[in-house]
DNA sequence: CGTCGCATTGATATCGCTCAAATCCGGTGG
DNA sequence: CCACCGGATTTGAGCGATATCAATGCGACG
């Protein structure tokens, strides 16, 4: 069914595109797409969020980004004949489809879109960078700070826990005991305060 | 001075750019722009390789990105006031500079070289996000394994080393004591192969 | 009320980091 | 031509941080 009413987006988007999407519900752990699936949609994220993953050899799921609500993902599906990674509702979500044949049709007619969409892949290639950045750091209260100061909102660099700490933990690399311990010695520390689902700078 | 013959290049090049670049040489370790320096162009690679990186607070380096020959760097120029990162030459190089302001005309004129600068920032963030991937694996075996795996050419995923076996060791992460033992090991079980310059599985 | 998953803490193992030293190699200057 | 130098490469020893395995409490949910 065509969507009616689009949550704010953060790109402008083109009054043509307002009917093309297709609302899709995944319950928790479904799967919108898979490795190696023929390509023929990029998505939005409702509510909910979707990660895109990898199965490494050992059977261990590697999340490479993780998209929540107002995001868009499988922004390469305009340029790739099939999906590289896997894509999995890591809650309850609704996503819009988007044939991806149409927005390439778009971007090459609307230049206001096609600015936003690039500017969109450029955020999105800014914040990949600055997770290499901290997964490149070797300590964990390291990257539990980095994510900090880049994720965090206001002086006191707040981040609300989309998720849980385990999925955190997944998001920086560690394992959610070293998370766990590293989060308690900077609470002890004085370093960090921990109320509610929020985690934020003393 | 207006650059006269430009290399081949991974997008369309409208021609109204060919006599837009500025060529600037740098010398190893030159600095190319700082972090927080205004911004006023986006960067292609003639020669040499440019390093994007950050310190940390303990004075480290964190490279974010390493752009070679024929490659763009500092595209987020398009939207940010300044960079936000430093950009420094990793060997000789030289770079040519292009205006960003005249680099966002043309995008909002030409669709087609809109469309491949989309298709140039897919890839990049794809390349990031394989980046992510490689920095979750916990063992350096992996990790050197899964570098062949998304960056090796050919059946036995054949990369030629650009730099140093530091340079290397840096880009996965690890130190370059820890490759070395790595690829000593992995080489004595017969997985990998060392030729001159080159890195392959067996 | 039982079950399931998250959160937490403890004990132990292991891998990579750190410090150190030796060798190799290309370049440089006498 | 050779001595010298700096950086890359390699190997060794030991340590420490994180992974791993294990056990428990806790809250949500059926």
């Amino acid at each position: 069914m065509p969507c009616m009413n689009l949550p704010d987006l953060p790109v402008h988007f083109p009054a043509a595109l307002r009917t093309l999407g297709q609302t899709i519900t995944c319950a928790k752990e479904a799967w919108v797409f898979r490795q190696g699936d023929p390509v023929h949609a990029v998505y939005l994220v409702l509510d909910g969020e979707i990660r895109l993953s990898r199965f490494a050899r050992d059977g261990s799921e590697i999340a490479l980004h993780r998209a929540g609500r107002g995001e868009f993902f499988a922004e390469a599906a305009l340029d790739a004949p099939r999906y590289r990674c896997n894509a999995i509702a890591s809650q309850e979500s609704a996503v819009l489809a988007f044939p991806s044949g149409r927005i390439r049709a778009l971007l090459a007619k609307d230049p206001e879109f096609a600015g936003q969409w690039m500017a969109l892949l450029t955020r999105q290639l800014h914040a990949a960078r600055a997770r290499v950045e901290r997964l490149a750091l070797k300590s964990a209260a390291e990257r539990v700070l980095h994510y900090l100061h880049t994720e965090g909102k206001g002086p006191r660099c707040e981040v609300a826990l989309a998720g849980s700490l385990k999925d955190l933990a997944r998001e920086l690399g560690l394992t959610h005991e070293s998370l766990y311990r590293t989060l308690a010695r900077l609470e002890q520390e004085g370093v960090l305060v921990r109320t509610d689902r929020r985690l934020g700078l003393a």
